[in-house]
RNA sequence: GGCCAGGUAGCUCAGUUGGUAGAGCAGCGGACUGAAAAUCCGCGUGUCGGUGGUUCGAUUCCGCCCCUGGCCA
């Protein structure tokens, strides 16, 4: 994939990655492109923290409001897409700045994802039927037949990697685990600026979470779900549906659980989000850490970018 | 004040016919190839409320005390 080189700022789910970018764009040659599986769906804007429209005024981005909830979006559509707008970017002249915590996509970003077919909505049904019928380990276990190596990899309790490979299989005639790509782990480009946004206090990141959440909610986010929920068309097995905060609303607006208990496992979700994106951040090779605590930060991610910038 | 039911992991609880205990959730670590804010894997020492007694041995049995709920005064 030939695409130009680019500013990846990368962090946990409120670390203050938006309002640093609108920062940076402010005073350097940069164009946003979102890295953010959930900005993508129209309408969810206040539970997915979706740059209010002044900031998207003065900071454009790419790549948010492409999809209707009712839609799928997966990592290969990201890859079409930012590539896209990438080479758009360079073509004015400017660099691009990848912002987000979706951390597959900036994976399949610097390493690319290997030529598969996409997701069959008729196969994966049936699928799910045989797994209400026979179990998850049943079907793994059918996995062990027809792709040993992809079945040792994934855990018979693991029903998206399973179904997704049995899928693979049905789909191309060949087992998954012979299509992937192995540079896919590591192989990073090296010619992106990794920036990592990251507090060094994991207790303030939590209790920052929790505050934002409780915001969230002040500013009508029960009523954004309900209005989604009111459509009549969604439903809880979609991508949309399963974000967190209006996966747990939705269930309190079926009646499941108490808005009091949906708030706390909201809240709990999005803590454990943050952590899975920090193990992600970990292994993430070259990359340069910086705290949004610190006062400091936002003048010194402009100056790194900036010597940057003169370096290519 | 009396009676009853409880006090066990951060939380909700199980359990030990007496040999110092384990689930779920939380938390922590990890994996991650078209759903990824998804999906999955691994990690459990805690004065078993306190204190005396019985016992080789008490979280478990007995006494007293403290605390929490409920009922009765």
């Amino acid at each position: 994939m030939v695409r130009p080189p680019a500013v990846l700022l990368m962090g946990p789910t409120g670390s203050g990655k938006t309002d640093l970018a609108a920062a940076l764009v402010a005073c350097l040659p940069l164009e946003i492109v979102s890295v953010d599986a959930a900005m993508v769906y129209r309408g969810m804007d206040i539970g997915t923290a979706k740059p209010a429209p002044e900031l998207l005024a003065r900071a454009p981005h790419h790549l948010i409001d492409l999809m209707d909830p009712a839609e799928r979006y997966s990592a290969a559509r990201f890859l079409v897409d930012a590539s896209r707008a990438m080479a758009e970017i360079a073509a004015r002249g400017r660099t691009p700045l990848l912002v987000g915590g979706t951390m597959l996509y900036f994976r399949a970003l610097q390493s690319g994802l290997a030529p598969l077919p996409a997701a069959d909505a008729r196969i994966r049904l049936r699928l799910d039927v045989r797994a209400a019928a026979e179990g998850w380990p049943a079907l793994h276990a059918e996995l062990a037949q027809l792709d040993p190596t992809a079945a040792a990899r994934i855990r018979p309790g693991d029903r998206q990697r399973i179904q997704r490979a049995l899928e693979v299989i049905e789909l191309t005639g060949t087992p998954i685990s012979t299509q992937q790509r192995e540079d896919l782990r590591g192989a990073a480009s090296g010619w992106d600026l990794r920036v990592v946004l990251a507090p060094a206090d994991r207790a303030a990141l939590y209790d920052r979470l929790a505050l934002r959440f409780e915001e969230m909610m002040r500013r009508g986010l029960l009523e954004e779900v309900h209005g989604l929920h009111a459509r009549g068309d969604l439903h809880a097995g979609l991508p949309s549906m399963r974000l967190i905060g209006y996966r747990q609303l939705w269930e309190h607006l079926e009646g499941r659980v108490t808005l009091e208990s949906a708030v706390e496992k909201a809240v709990i979700a999005t803590r454990q989000l943050a952590r899975r994106q920090l193990t992600w951040l970990r292994a993430e090779p070259d990359a340069e850490w910086f705290d949004p605590l610190d006062p400091a930060t936002t003048e010194r991610v402009a100056a790194r970018i900036g010597a940057w910038l003169a370096e290519q």
